[in-house]
DNA sequence: GTCTATAGATTGATAGAC
DNA sequence: GTCTATCAATCTATAGAC
């Protein structure tokens, strides 16, 4: 028997059944605001999130890249110089996304920093659902980046985790929560919020709110909050 | 200019700065108890943990877990049938340990509910840093196998959150544990065990008990336990 | 049970016409 | 900027000697 064609193959193909369509336009949601990324590289990248989200990186072809955005498999590499450039656009815009909301939230009302630590597991537990397949690629495909562009990324990531832990210090400072180490309490409540990316499932019943406000419940009450 | 050569290449190799030895013993370590696994087996299961748990498992080559496991290439199908059956042995057994470390937890001492709750988060968070590799396997390649090795895993995850989720209840019922949803708390305390196995570096500060016994702390007081 | 050699298929990326 | 055609490298798995 001559060898067998490459199982990869078997896994090919975005699924129908859980919402396909609804994950596409979540994809293009989490891209829509940037207006420097020109049509056909948004086409790319959407297809890329979707194949990186449901098989990984390496399990991706350069041409369910091309093809998912409607081109020729050559066609690709008039838009992006390599399969790795798409990944890391995509994973940068992702992370960069990622930081915005977080410091747009931590930016926000209040009132104190117990009431915007709160905030913040809501919005950004809320985040990883809605735009799942963004976190996935965000979340767990960074060990295929590069090492250039894993450096930047790790920065961002980094970023997030300083602005998260200062605010938790706040409010232990001011008595309005309370834990035994800052940084252990906020790696715990990160850690909450990025594993909604690989447990969560649109076709579910909870919303992506819901998964929010009981996340932020359940945060604050591990972080001895006198309302939780 | 010709094709560049695939850029997976560049990603081989285990990497021998983070306590490569240290992670070959445990690896080891977790598979040690199997009576029914041949020697050679063995080896080429310890070199695929380090193998998909460092690249995943379509970055990692046949060639990757002969060579690992100190065969030719084409030694490991004697052992294996294919590449994908040693992804789902290896997963399986991973599993396999998961559900035995969680039931003989939950048969443990207590007293009560909420202190067994508080044990099986300090145990299978510890477990989850301390064999980091095999835990990624089995959290993070779901979905590299095949449907039939998924569905058994898939019932063996599935019985593990319903015994935890049933002991969670019962600390409900008994007053101990206190809570909105003991299906999302559930899930909830198992997110962060899980979730050990993504941040986790042996290389780092905190010893594997050191986590299971912050984590611990954090999670009774999150189900609202009374000496939490 | 181990090896060397190799088949057969797929891959990332390029060449060049339009 | 899109396509068709294709290359060279690499992959999984088999064949067959020892």
């Amino acid at each position: 028997m001559p060898a067998a064609p490459h199982p990869r193959r078997a896994a090919r193909g975005v699924p129908r059944d859980t919402a396909s369509r609804g994950h596409r336009a979540d994809v293009a949601e989490a891209f829509a605001d940037l207006p420097d990324v020109p049509e056909t590289q948004r086409r790319v990248l959407v297809a890329a999130i979707e194949a990186f989200a449901a098989r990984g990186y390496h399990a991706t072809t350069t041409r369910d890249l091309a093809v998912g955005a409607g081109l020729s498999p050559a066609g690709l590499y008039v838009h992006f110089a390599s399969k790795q450039a798409v990944l890391a656009r995509a994973s940068l815009l992702g992370h960069e996304a990622a930081v915005r909301l977080v410091e747009q939230t931590l930016a926000g009302a209040g009132p104190g920093p117990a009431a915007r630590v709160g905030d913040l597991v809501r919005t950004f537990t809320a985040w990883h659902a809605r735009h799942v397949l963004v976190a996935r690629v965000v979340q767990y495909e960074l060990a295929a980046l590069a090492p250039a562009e894993l450096e930047q990324v790790v920065a961002l990531r980094r970023h997030i985790e300083q602005l998260v832990e200062a605010e938790v210090r706040r409010g232990v400072a001011d008595g309005s929560l309370r834990t035994e180490s800052p940084h252990d309490a906020t790696r715990a409540l990160l850690s909450l919020c990025i594993d909604v990316a690989r447990w969560y499932d649109p076709a579910g019943e909870q919303s992506p709110d819901d998964v929010g406000e009981r996340y932020g419940r359940l945060v604050l009450r591990m972080l001895g909050a006198h309302d939780a």
